[in-house]
DNA sequence: TCAAGTTCTTAACAATTGTAAATGCGCAGT
DNA sequence: ACTGCGCATTTACAATTGTTAAGAACTTGA
C-alpha cells in the first residue's frame, strides 16, 4: 500500500486525474514526520508549502494583543492545511500554523503547485472543491459561534467532532471555541453531571 | 458605460478573460432589479443563480429553533453570493438569501457556471480565486468572533465595514455579531460617549 | 392623515462568562 | 525518586450579556 493511497482517496473524490497527473504529482510530493508542537509556518514567515495530513493533528493560531494563542482552526487526518493567506498571496503569515500531535504528512511545494493549476485543470479544480468544501464548513462554524452558547458549542461538538475533543488539549479547545480554559473545565462539569 | 464594467472589474482582477469568453458570459449574464427583502433562495429550495451585486446589500441568514433569524453574511457591491452549499451542491437550501436593500443584480444560472468552469480555464480560476479570498476573510471573521468582544467586535467594525453599519438594520448587524438587538443598543450607547 | 407595525432604546433582574489566584495532577528530565 | 513545569480544576468576585417588558421613534400602507 503507497503512502500516496490516503492522498488519492480525497483527492480523487474532488477531481479526476489520468494515470500520467498522478505520477507526476507524486513525484514532487515530500513525505515527512514531525513531532508534536513542530512550527510548520511561523508568523512573519511566507509558507512556502501546503501539507495534506497523512496521520495526526495541526492548528493554525494568531497572537492577540495579550500574548495569547487564539486557535483559529484545528486540521485533521485526510484535510489539507497552511497558513492560507501567506500560501497564496506570498504574504507574511499573520499566523501560526503547527502540529499539535506528532504527524505524517505530504508535503507539496508553493511553486509546483502554481505550475500544475496552470497546467493540470484536475488541480485547479480540486483546489476550487477544497475551499468550497472549506467555506461551506467556515459558514457553519461562523453560524455556531453567533448563534450557539457556548455550552450548547461543546456539546455540538462532543457529537459531531469527537476525534478533537479526544486528541485535542483542552486550553487549545477552548480557545478554538472562544472561551477560556476555566470556562471550558466548568462547562464539562455540569455536562457531565446531566447527561 | 455597459451595465457589466463592474463585473469585469473585478472578474479582471482575479482571472484573465479572452474577447470571445467575455462575450459568451456577457452573453449569458442576467441583469436584475429587486426590492428590499425579496428572497432570491428560499429555505429548502435548491439555489439555481448566483449573483454578482451592482448596487445594494444582501445577507443570507439561518433559522434556529427559536425562529429567530441569524444573519451568517452580510454581502455589498463587487461580491459574488448565493447560498454557497446548495448552489454548489445542489443540495436544498439550509438558509435563506434575501437583500436588505433595493438592489441590481447580475445573475448566472447553475447549468452556465457548470458548463464554462468545464470549458472556460479563467473561469474555473475566478471561482477559485473568489472562494480562496472568501476563505481568508471567513477566518478573520471566525478570528474576530472567538477573540473579541461584542464591544471590540462593534469598534473594529466601524472602522472596517463602515458602510455595513451605515445601511443595515441593527437587529440585522447584531444578529450577524452574535448578540441580541438589546446588547449592540446598549454597546452603542456606551461607545458613543467615551470615544 | 391616521393607524399599525417595525425598529430602537431603556430598565431591572437572572444567568453566564471573564479574571485572578490557589490547588492538584501528571509527565519529563535530572 | 525528586523536582519543576505545564495543564486542568475549583473558588470567589466583577463585568457583561441574555431575558423580559415597556415605551419612544420611525416607517408603511390604507
Amino acid at each position: 500500500m503507497s503512502v500516496f493511497a490516503p492522498f488519492w482517496e480525497v483527492a480523487g473524490q474532488l477531481a479526476r486525474f489520468s494515470k500520467e497527473e498522478k505520477e507526476r504529482i507524486e513525484n514532487k510530493l515530500i513525505y515527512k514526520e514531525i513531532p508534536a508542537k513542530y512550527r510548520l509556518v511561523d508568523l512573519g514567515e511566507t509558507a512556502r508549502q501546503a501539507y495534506f495530513i497523512l496521520k495526526g493533528f495541526s492548528r493554525f493560531y494568531y497572537i492577540n494583543d495579550k500574548a495569547e494563542e487564539i486557535t483559529g482552526f484545528i486540521f485533521s487526518p485526510g484535510q489539507f492545511f497552511s497558513s492560507l493567506e501567506s500560501f497564496f498571496n506570498k504574504d507574511e503569515s499573520n499566523q501560526v500554523v503547527e502540529s499539535v500531535t506528532p504527524m505524517k504528512l505530504l508535503a507539496i511545494n508553493r511553486q509546483d503547485l502554481e505550475e500544475w493549476m496552470n497546467e493540470i485543470p484536475a488541480i485547479e479544480r480540486m483546489v476550487r472543491m477544497i475551499l468550497q468544501q472549506r467555506m461551506i464548513y467556515a459558514q457553519s462554524v461562523v453560524a455556531s459561534l453567533i448563534s450557539l452558547k457556548p455550552e450548547e458549542r461543546y456539546i455540538s461538538m462532543l457529537e459531531s467532532r469527537p476525534d478533537l475533543v479526544q486528541h485535542i488539549p483542552q486550553h487549545i479547545l477552548s480557545s478554538y471555541m472562544g472561551i477560556t480554559p476555566v470556562s471550558l473545565s466548568r462547562i464539562r462539569s455540569r455536562v457531565k453531571d446531566k447527561p
